[in-house]
RNA sequence: GGGCGAUUAGCUCAAUUGGCAGAGCAUCCGGUUUACACCCGGAAGGUUGUAGGUUCGAGUCUUACAUCGCCCA
């Protein structure tokens, strides 16, 4: 066996061998098995792999290896999405770079640009999936622009039509001036930022002004109305009279609205419902007119007047300084507000109207909920099912086009009617007969597609096979920054379009931040490039640390020194294998002999192992995959490592034969369940390091998941042993505490109860601590002079260290762990003294209380005899 | 304004129905013991954000507050 784990070499080799053997594949499992499905969320065909990437499918894979090791038909279908805005201003970015553009080169070109694109780097990020051990089915690969997914969206998008629940019309949306396309309501981002506050007087009939205060005074030349409130008796008066718009001069009526806040700015508020969402309401509830005044690029349009063609801004600045010089401005001051800037371009968005396409989502939303409500979607953690059911109860429609050639162009064909060129709509799977239709330009939103996910990439809407056999999907893991965008969707359109929820369980992560907290971002050059990681330590390491530091739902700081550990923690492994591989002689019988024949230390440490296996069992059963894995490490590297593979030394070097089989099958035993525990969180180095070990079977991806066999635990066994490892731990701060050289062998007289078995299992001292010989002395003989004494619970036990005891130093010991116990003592006494606690505590509670005042007060009295006759 | 989360050792995080608060890193001391110096043996480090409440018993349940973060208006 090699010195160390060569993860350079191993990882790409067991990949390919993992993967030729079909082992990723759900038919690697009986035919009859149950499936268990993740449909990856599909990351963006753009993008290349960071951290977050890194985190899903390192859980990912646990969860369908874990399944896959249960027996489970295990499929991931694994895909990319096409990502409209984000592809297409990639290629545009080219274009640009080229000295073209996406309008010179024309539609039909841009397309296949972009397909020529996607062919050539859309690749990437799945190849680094791979890298990271991703078991997907990749024969099962979908991309949302597929002929089969494209056709699913056709389908979905028809039949939402025909059930009346997608219809176009004008409306206010989000609309994004550089890309120059609507955004649904999710794209956008608020934050709060400091702006000015502008305080201005509206003319009013009769040469009177209302004073009105504005974060954007372009807008005042779309106003429309100017509004105060009924109860103000300031302006109230003014309610029915006309204001004139400033500069423009153009006649708007004044309305009484509660809505207006009287509070705020000057008291009145002016009306642009053609560019604010609250105006536009206002503005319904009072039929005024709607003016527009922006052009698509946010530029001045002609009902702007003499502000025609001015970017926003510049416009905003004309005119204040215009309005000042009539002596319409009142003053200026700074303001907190929250600004909408568009998810992708970080730009300004600006509400407009727009014709737009939308689905009328209530319908959808509700049997979402129901999905939920009544228990047949599971979202972990629970306390997001909140926030999913304030999200789909204050559902808006779902604006879903968007203005870009890259995506699916929604199947709507129009024909000139009565001089209106949009005045016929069809829609339809294909175009309809007749002359003189067009079909829309518009392509529908990517998370349309991503809505469709869970059972287009198995088919829908064609029965096929996979879909029949494999949908509804278990498990949808993602972040919990996409509960909507995704998770919601796709249950939404799961749930509509196959009457089955997509999955049953919802798993949500956090999100990976840097140490305290920041985000990493490349401009503070504070990335953990995952790919970086996985080229210095391998792949195992990253996916280890990057599970076990955090708990679900919750961010996690990811701490590089972490990643350390983890590397460690394989190498820590790979030794203890090969310790093994090395004492292994010719054929070895697997399976445990009778716990009969094992002694104190292996029984010992099988009932540590079972009980570790009950306890991963139970953590995986409620998602808890990190405490998991620290448990398993802890396991390995605190107890197996450092105590029983050294006791086990002295049955390998001089043992009897028979000793020696058993030490061999225990070691083979543990060491075998932890790597297929360990399996699904580190695949690599478990794997290369299961083939060292005697087995059965083809690979350890495909072996069995342990089961804990209880009979294997035991409480009795584990109690003993663990007052013989004290034992130890006393024997060495001793040996440490009077300069024994660590090579040197001493010896050992032990009395009270367990002195006759620890006598027995003389290897634990031996290997331990160095304590050659262990010699029984009867209960009532006096101690040894010149030694030091340990007590545990009833068991005392004197190393006599000829010359080498400092009587007054042992003394002081002696008087600090009297010290020690008696507080111990004092503490569980009060408790015992209650009876509050005595009556009302768990049986097994105040046993063990009990118990530990025996332990106590027996090793209180031996300390006291003992410094009584040696310092006294 | 509404909701959610976090607050535990210097830093990053744990703590399974409430039952003696634990790891890693960093710090300090000691070690080339035949699997591992990518290691081993030890030590130190805490009023679990603050103030109340429930309970025999609270990091855990509850109320209020503080600070930070996220989501929604």
């Amino acid at each position: 066996m090699p010195r160390n784990f060569n993860f350079a070499e191993a990882e790409p080799r067991i990949y390919n061998w993992w993967e030729e053997n079909g082992w990723f594949k759900p038919e690697a499992a009986d035919a009859e098995a149950e499936p268990y499905v993740i449909s990856m969320p599909p990351p963006n065909v753009t993008g290349s792999l960071h951290i977050g990437h890194a985190l899903f499918t390192a859980l990912e894979d646990l969860m369908i290896r874990y399944e896959r090791m249960r027996g489970r038909a295990a499929l991931w279908v694994p895909g990319t999405d096409h990502a409209g805005i984000a592809t297409q201003l990639q290629v545009e970015k080219m274009l640009n770079d080229e000295g073209s553009s996406r309008e010179e080169v024309g539609y039909e070109e841009f397309l296949s640009r972009t397909w020529q694109w996607k062919e050539e780097q859309g690749g990437t990020i799945i190849r680094q999936l791979r890298r990271l051990g991703a078991s997907c089915d990749w024969d099962r690969e979908r991309f949302t622009l597929d002929d089969g997914l494209s056709n699913a969206v056709r389908q979905a998008f028809v039949t939402l039509w025909e059930q009346g629940l997608i219809y176009r019309g004008p409306r206010l949306v989000n609309w994004s001036p550089g890309l120059q396309t609507a955004v649904s309501d999710l794209e956008v981002e608020t934050s709060e930022e400091e702006v000015t506050l502008y305080y201005f007087k509206y003319p009013v009939e009769g040469g009177e002004f209302l004073p009105v205060a504005t974060t954007r005074p372009e807008t005042i030349l779309g106003d429309t109305a100017v509004a105060v409130h009924p109860d103000d008796e300031r302006y109230r008066r003014l309610a029915g009279k006309r204001a004139y718009v400033p500069i423009l001069g153009r006649e708007i009526p004044i309305i009484a609205d509660d809505y207006v806040d009287m509070e705020f700015g000057a008291g009145a508020l002016k009306v642009t419902p053609g560019h604010d969402f609250s105006d536009y309401e206002l503005a319904a509830r009072h039929n005024l007119a709607l003016v527009n005044i922006l052009n698509k690029d946010a530029s001045m349009n002609a009902r702007a007047g003499k502000y025609v063609g001015l970017d926003r801004y510049e416009c905003r600045r004309r005119l204040w300084d215009d309005m000042a010089a009539e002596g319409l401005t009142i003053k200026t001051e700074p303001y907190l507000t929250r600004i909408p800037r568009s998810q992708r371009g970080g730009e300004v968005v600006e509400p407009m109207m727009s014709a737009q396409w939308f689905v009328r989502i209530q319908p959808l939303a509700d049997k979402a909920i129901a999905a939920v409500r009544d228990g047949r979607i599971k979202i972990v953690p629970e306390r997001f099912e909140k926030v999913y059911f304030h999200w789909l109860e204050n559902i808006q429609d779902w604006c879903i086009s968007r203005q870009l050639w890259w995506g699916h162009r929604i199947p709507a064909w129009y024909r000139e009617k009565d001089g209106d060129p949009q005045g016929e709509i069809h829609v339809g799977l294909s175009a309809p007969a007749g002359p003189g239709w067009v079909m829309e330009q518009d392509v529908l939103d990517t998370w349309f597609s991503s809505g469709l996910w869970p059972f287009s990439t198995l088919g829908w809407p064609e029965e096929t096979a996979d879909l029949d056999r494999f949908y509804p999907t278990q498990m949808m893991e993602t972040g919990h920054d996409i509960l909507f965008f995704w998770v919601a969707r796709m249950i939404m359109m799961g749930l509509w379009f196959t009457d089955s929820p997509p999955f049953h369980t919802v798993y949500l992560h956090g999100l990976v931040r840097a140490e305290g907290g920041v985000k990493f971002s490349k401009t503070l050059g504070n990335a953990i490039d995952p790919l970086t990681v996985v080229d210095e330590l391998g792949a195992d390491p990253l996916r280890f640390t990057l599970i076990t530091s955090g708990t679900p739902g919750n961010d996690c700081h990811l701490d590089e020194t972490r990643l350390d550990h983890s590397f460690r923690f394989i190498n820590k492994i790979w030794q203890m294998t090969s310790f093994i591989n090395m004492n292994l002689d010719g054929a070895l019988e697997l399976g445990l002999p009778p716990s009969s024949e094992l002694d104190l230390p292996s029984r010992w440490i099988l009932s540590r192992l079972h009980r570790l296996v009950k306890n991963t069992q139970y953590l995986f059963d409620i998602y808890q995959y990190g405490e998991a894995g620290n448990q398993i490490l802890a396991f390995m590297w605190d107890e197996f490592a450092p105590f029983y593979l050294e006791i086990s030394k002295e049955a390998l070097y001089h043992g009897s034969d028979a000793q020696k089989d058993a030490a061999r099958r225990v070691l083979v035993r543990v060491q075998d369940t932890c790597l297929r525990l360990l399996h699904p969180f580190m695949p690599f180095m478990t794997e290369e390091t299961w083939r060292y070990l005697p087995h059965t079977g083809d690979a350890l991806i495909l072996a069995d998941w342990p089961a804990a066999d209880e009979s294997l635990i035991d409480d009795e066994v584990e109690a003993r042993m663990s007052a013989f490892l004290e034992v130890v731990r006393e024997v060495r701060n001793i040996r440490s505490e009077f300069k024994v050289d660590p090579g040197k062998r001493i010896a050992a007289v032990a009395k009270g109860g367990p002195a006759a078995e620890l006598a027995r299992n003389g290897q634990i001292l031996k290997r331990l601590c160095n304590v050659e010989a262990l010699t029984l002395m009867p209960d009532d003989a006096d101690e040894p002079a010149n030694a030091a004494g340990i007590v545990v619970g009833d068991l005392s036990v004197y190393l006599p260290l000829e010359g080498m005891l400092d009587i007054a130093a042992e003394c002081q010991r002696l008087r600090e762990e009297s010290a020690k116990v008696g507080g111990q003592l004092a503490r569980t006494q009060k408790m015992l003294d209650n009876e509050n606690f005595v009556q009302r505590a768990r049986a097994d509670v105040v046993q063990r209380e009990r118990d530990r005042l025996l332990e106590l007060e027996s090793a209180a009295a031996q300390i006291k005899d003992r410094l009584a006759s040696l310092c006294d």
